[in-house]
DNA sequence: GAGGAGGATGGCACCGTTGTCATCGCCGCC
DNA sequence: GGCGGCGATGACAACGGTGCCATCCTCCTC
């Protein structure tokens, strides 16, 4: 093969195939209007040569990228790249190529940059991720540019954009009174970060299945953690050390039930008969942690899926109104997953 | 703000500073020749109309689209994603755009898919990642379209492109070292996936070490896994199983490593004072279990960094020769991280 | 048989940049 | 004073496609 020195364009395939370029164009788009006869010629030039579209071309002429952006906030362990696994097998499945942005929200620059991406790149779309979701500097540029974009799991839901989620406060709610059901009325609570809304929905579970069982919610037992390994092993600690300790903790999330867990197993507990555990995200960890660990599952990857099949689904109809009110909201499913780190409180085996 | 209709391009710049088309882009591409005072009324006129140079247009002229890809095999986990945050962080800095792309590597649809990646979007740069480092059609696709890619620890290093690793058999074998300096001589080793490099370097570097102590190496304690949880449970069942059972065992990842030690856990052990537990990788997984884990890091990021730094160094110098020969080849320092998942054999307290 | 509808195809401007080359003015030097 | 050199600037043609509109042909209808 004395291949040719440089890649072919349209303009090849169409000398060869003996056609306009504009009807090769046709045949790359699947356009109507195009006489089987010539369609077969076309197809077998393009295979011939061997030819590949410039998405740059055609972006530039078309006005539409195939590109849609996710950006996100913090490098959020396996939460993120499920997304960007559900994503990416959205967008191959539709001819979308994926670009992944991080934003540092709390820059200064956070205007520029997320400008910047949009803009510059001409995304069709994008996809939001907290905690970018409910930046309202992001959410301005996006609008103003006109770029539809999807968010998974936002604060708000807004009549602007659609967005992806589960029930969390339900999820909690179920996984306490989980706890409940087995026996245990002194229940350790360790919040997530301040003011991030899985935080709070978690906690009102939490509170709402006390108090439906008729059990006061003791601040005693109620912690302010980070999401974070480091800042659960204090929590655990106060926790434990009170006189009268809870016989059950619900961590946040999965790294602080972690925590929780070492502590114990740290002071001789053997779990789960000294203390139960429950954590929630279902984070490869649980299952791997001993004992494994009782949680909640949220299934990410498939809320991305559904937020790439809504933006890309708006996007295939383009030229239309911009999107059809109200706006779609997703709510998926959750799992709650019993696993080995609950069971009956001590004395009541 | 009455704002445009449409977005501004570098015409309205031109015209708003009273300079050619050329001018402007001379100025934003930070080329020489352009007067301090021109440079100035430009400036403001990009300023004021809030001008983003399109992207698209800018790669159709220059075939350069400031876009690097990484591609990879299976979304491995907490792996690719330090991977893609390394890959990013430089981007960033240097003004690169990351487009992440999956490729089933066994599927049929390689070559095509490879090639449509490659050629469509007219990457400037790929980074490649296990198990496509090795992986003969993109290899070949990359070198026929001429685009520059850097691997990560690719089994065999190339004359023609530049890699980035680690010394895992030297980490298996100070890892090795450790347990037998603690006085362990029954050690087990369960190995991971078939046919990868990472399975055969870390099993030599075990292998090496103990014969370098005078330590027979032993087919009864050397178990096949496959990297994952589930596979090493198996492993770890017969191992424990055995009369004289191993002292220590070593993992050949931290997954399976959670592995042994959930069925340690299981049967009663006191870890590690019955039995001492060695992964490799150090995931987030190996600091949040119980005991934390023994393992080495590899700094994955720091790696995709300088794989990111390799290759846009490349990029920037274009025009030039190729790859410097010989290309490099980087050899990142890993690091021994003893927690408390080993201490001496039982019996030599 | 004229008129009209609609399928099939092509021509050409245009998308927003960069590359190439020409031009111009100014300075220093012989 | 003429000339070479270089800094500064602009004109214009790509880059590789798509959008819009014109054209041509065929077939159907009245």
């Amino acid at each position: 093969m004395a291949g040719p020195d440089r890649k072919p364009t349209i303009i090849d395939v169409a000398r060869l195939a003996g056609a306009s370029i504009k009807t090769v164009s046709r045949v790359i788009n699947k356009e109507r209007y195009v006489s089987p006869d010539m369609q077969e010629r076309i197809e077998k030039a393009v295979a011939e040569l061997g030819y590949q579209p410039n998405m740059m071309a055609r972006s530039l002429a078309s006005e539409r990228s195939n590109l849609i952006g996710h950006l996100y906030g913090d490098a959020g362990g396996p939460y993120t790249l499920e997304i960007q696994v559900g994503l990416l097998n959205r967008c191959r499945a539709h001819g979308y190529h994926l670009m992944i942005e991080e934003i540092d929200y709390r820059s200064d620059q956070v205007e520029k940059r997320a400008s910047a991406i949009v803009n510059q790149m001409r995304l069709d779309g994008v996809v939001l991720t907290a905690p970018v979701t409910d930046n309202p500097i992001v959410l301005r540029i996006l609008e103003d540019a006109g770029v539809p974009y999807v968010r998974v799991t936002p604060q708000q839901e807004s009549e602007t954009s659609p967005s992806v989620r589960i029930d969390e406060r339900q999820a909690a709610y179920t996984l306490t009174q989980h706890l409940l059901a087995l026996g245990h009325r002194r229940i350790g609570f360790i919040k997530g970060k301040a003011n991030h809304t899985a935080t709070i929905l978690r906690y009102t579970g939490y509170c709402d299945a006390l108090v439906d069982a008729g059990v006061a919610v003791d601040p005693v037992l109620v912690e302010q953690g980070e999401f974070t390994y480091a800042s659960a092993v204090a929590c655990a600690r106060r926790l434990l050390d009170q006189p009268h300790r809870p016989t059950a903790i619900f961590a946040s999330n999965d790294e602080m039930a972690a925590a929780v867990v070492a502590e114990a197993h740290n002071r001789g507990f053997s779990l789960p008969a000294n203390l139960s555990v429950v954590g929630f995200d279902d984070t490869p960890l649980a299952e791997m942690m001993w004992p494994p660990l009782t949680t909640v599952r949220q299934p990410v990857r498939e809320m991305a899926e559904t937020a790439a099949d809504i933006l890309i689904g708006l996007l295939s109809q383009r030229g239309k109104v911009d999107w059809p009110k109200p706006v779609p909201h997703q709510v998926l499913a959750h799992t709650v997953l019993l696993r080995q780190s609950t069971a009956r409180p001590p004395g009541k085996g």
